[in-house]
RNA sequence: GGGGGUGUAGCUCAGUCUGGUUAGAGCGCUGGCCUGUCAAGCCAGAGGUCGCGGGUUCGAGCCCCGUCACUCCCGCCA
């Protein structure tokens, strides 16, 4: 909270209300709105906690009223004054200053401003990039000032809670050792190493256990995260996680933990997050809602029809239901008129999500069937199709035929892009845990297993015997927290066993060598007296993103950057001088 | 790397499909008038590399080719 304390002002702009009337203050801010009548000028004053009416009257002062003429806006103003009740009539409930007014006795230009390069005021329709260029005047806009507000509360908060609970905030290096897995990693030359690179943090994960490994137990840390991949308006190149870790604990630790911890840090913005929150095992998700962070916010949710195909003539369906594959569908409500073009259009999209094919069945009116294969249904596939998935007319049926993940992935794909293009309503606000991850996913294209969240993630228990006999079964203990249908966090308990993680990593492709090189100093960690542990991370800006409402985390982000990753108001990034490139050794093209 | 959208005054846009006089509007800005406005009002005015480069044409903001920037999505993001 802004208050006068520590500067030349007596109050702030945006605290004066009636019971200040007669205070003699002292103001200071820039000039927001100037409404010149000639006889009389009003001057709205901005300062951070607000904006206050301003009133030059020649009769009050002349040299003030002077100044007045010549004040534009953005200027920096010293004003002293009175404030007074509004005149009959004149106040305006629309402000929460609005029912006083300072009438000026003395005004002092702390500096001038060139006309801004767009209006400061609420609800601008300026491209990003200008605003960017010129971040410094955009914060000073009610609705970016108010999501850096958001920010603070929802940081400090996170600091409270966890402290209250016995967190200890440590620091960890942001220039640290590149390892591999992840995502690519940004790179900073080393001077004093020729042909030496630091990489910067993608996560402090491994520093995290290293300090439950010291005995830290309970840590965390507001940590900058740096991933080198492409962007997009829920990714930034360089990001803000709540990052958590615990020793002595289970998963059901860490989650009624965060669920406390969340539930006082959403009061914040008003949501009374209702705790405990329900937990979705990964393939339940998967086979309702093709998706691992599913929306629950609405229906449609994906059928299971290849009981009702079991025996269909139809080729395409006998084929896959042969080879192990399911048949399953979902039912867009009101899409049953669409044009032969638009469902093309979702024919494609299901092709580029990685399915052979859509199957589709319209059900226009009453009585009406229109599809290119309903024709090789028989009458009881038909009802029952219509009985599985409760067919109205003004109905569109769209089934995949694949294997199971992949009709999955794709119907979950089609789900949201229906929901949009239908513009169902996703009202209220919607969290849920997503748990039990697969261990592993076969990374086809370069022929090996790969983490499916990171390498140091516990399997099951009961799993680490038969770990490398069937990874594609192995579960985890790992949970994501989802909310509308974002990642807002995720986390996992770690492996705390060198050999165990020697044999992930084996499992991952990774040489005992390579292994050594690359991660020997946490294998000799876990050596050392490592005590079972785990934890999560959140990604702050998509929690301040989803709490304020915001299309895209740039807009709670002070400076953030464009979708190439550059930054329209310093230059960065840009070219340094042959000295600095000779100084770390480095040659450019 | 791929696909879609956008680019015209300080800002937001119209004009582009169908090439043709001096490229318009609103806001903002500048000047004047105005003592109760709060999107102040009235009058007057200034302001343009039509993203950039090339091509077609008698003539290009408009058509063609290339390119750049921004933005959304796919790939990518343990």
């Amino acid at each position: 909270m802004l208050d006068a304390r520590y500067s030349f002002r007596t109050n702030t702009c945006g605290s004066l209300r009636a019971e200040n009337n007669d205070d003699q203050v002292v103001l200071a801010g820039w000039v927001a709105k100037r409404r010149d009548h000639g006889g009389l000028i009003f001057c709205d004053l901005r300062d951070r906690s607000g904006i206050v009416q301003c009133v030059f009257d020649p009769d009050a002062s002349g040299e003030a009223f002077v100044i007045a003429e010549r004040m534009r806006p953005e200027w920096v103003m010293k004003l002293t004054g009175t404030v007074r009740p509004r005149p009959e009539g004149t106040v305006n409930p629309g402000m929460d200053t609005g029912a006083v007014e300072v009438l000026i006795t003395s005004a002092e230009v702390l500096n001038t401003s060139e006309t801004p390069p767009f209006e400061v005021e609420a609800g601008i329709d300026t491209d990003e990039t200008t605003r960017m260029r010129y971040r410094y005047v955009d914060i000073r806009r009610p609705e970016v000032l108010a999501a850096l507000q958001l920010r603070d509360r929802v940081t400090q908060r996170f600091r409270k809670s966890l402290e209250h609970r016995g967190f200890m905030e440590v620091e960890t290096p942001i220039l640290t050792k590149s390892t591999p897995e992840g995502a690519r990693d940004f790179i900073v030359p080393s001077r004093m190493n020729p042909g030496k690179f630091y990489a910067l943090p993608q996560s402090p994960q491994l520093f995290k256990q290293l300090l439950m490994v010291s005995g830290l137990e309970r840590y965390y840390q507001i940590a900058r995260c740096f991933r080198d991949e492409d962007l997009r308006a829920d990714r930034q190149p360089e990001f803000t996680q709540v990052d958590i870790e615990m020793s002595f604990m289970e998963q059901d630790d860490v989650l009624q933990m965060m669920e406390e911890v969340m539930h006082e840090v959403m009061k914040e913005a008003d949501v009374d997050l209702q705790v405990p929150l329900r937990r979705m095992p990964y393939s339940e998700a998967m086979d309702r809602f093709g998706c691992d962070r599913p929306d629950t916010r609405f229906g449609m949710e994906l059928t299971c029809l290849t009981e009702t195909f079991a025996t269909s003539e139809f080729k395409v369906f006998a084929s896959v239901l042969s080879s192990g594959g399911r048949i399953k569908g979902i039912n867009a409500k009101g899409a049953g008129d669409w044009s032969r073009s638009k469902i093309d259009a979702l024919n494609q999209l299901a092709l580029d999500s990685g399915a052979k094919g859509l199957a589709w069945v319209a059900f226009p009116t009453e009585g009406d069937v229109r599809s290119p294969i309903a024709k090789f249904f028989t009458e009881a596939e038909m009802a029952d199709l219509r009985d599985k998935m409760d067919v109205e007319s003004g109905d569109l049926v769209l089934m995949v035929a694949d294997a199971h993940d992949v009709a999955n992935e794709v119907l979950g794909t089609l789900r949201l892009r229906m929901a949009d293009e239908l513009k169902i309503e996703r009202t209220g606000f919607d969290a849920l845990w997503v748990v039990d991850f697969p261990m592993f996913k076969y990374d086809a294209d370069e022929e090996r297993w790969t983490a499916n969240h990171h390498p140091f993630t516990m399997p099951f228990a009961e799993q680490v015997d038969s770990l490398e006999d069937d990874p594609a079964a192995a579960l985890s203990y790992s949970y994501d927290l989802i909310m509308n249908g974002l990642e807002i966090g995720g986390g996992t308990l770690r492996i705390h066993n060198a050999d165990l993680q020697r044999r992930v990593l084996a499992l991952l492709g990774h040489s005992a060598e390579d292994a050594n090189e690359k991660f020997g100093f946490l294998l000799e960690a876990l050596s050392l007296g490592a005590p079972p542990h785990g934890g999560i991370a959140l990604g702050l800006d998509r929690l301040v993103m989803l709490l304020a409402g915001a299309q895209s985390i740039r807009d709670v982000i002070a400076f953030p950057k464009t979708s190439s990753g550059g930054d329209p108001l310093t230059g960065a990034p840009d070219t340094v001088s042959a000295r600095q490139l000779r100084e770390v050794h480095l040659k450019t093209d």
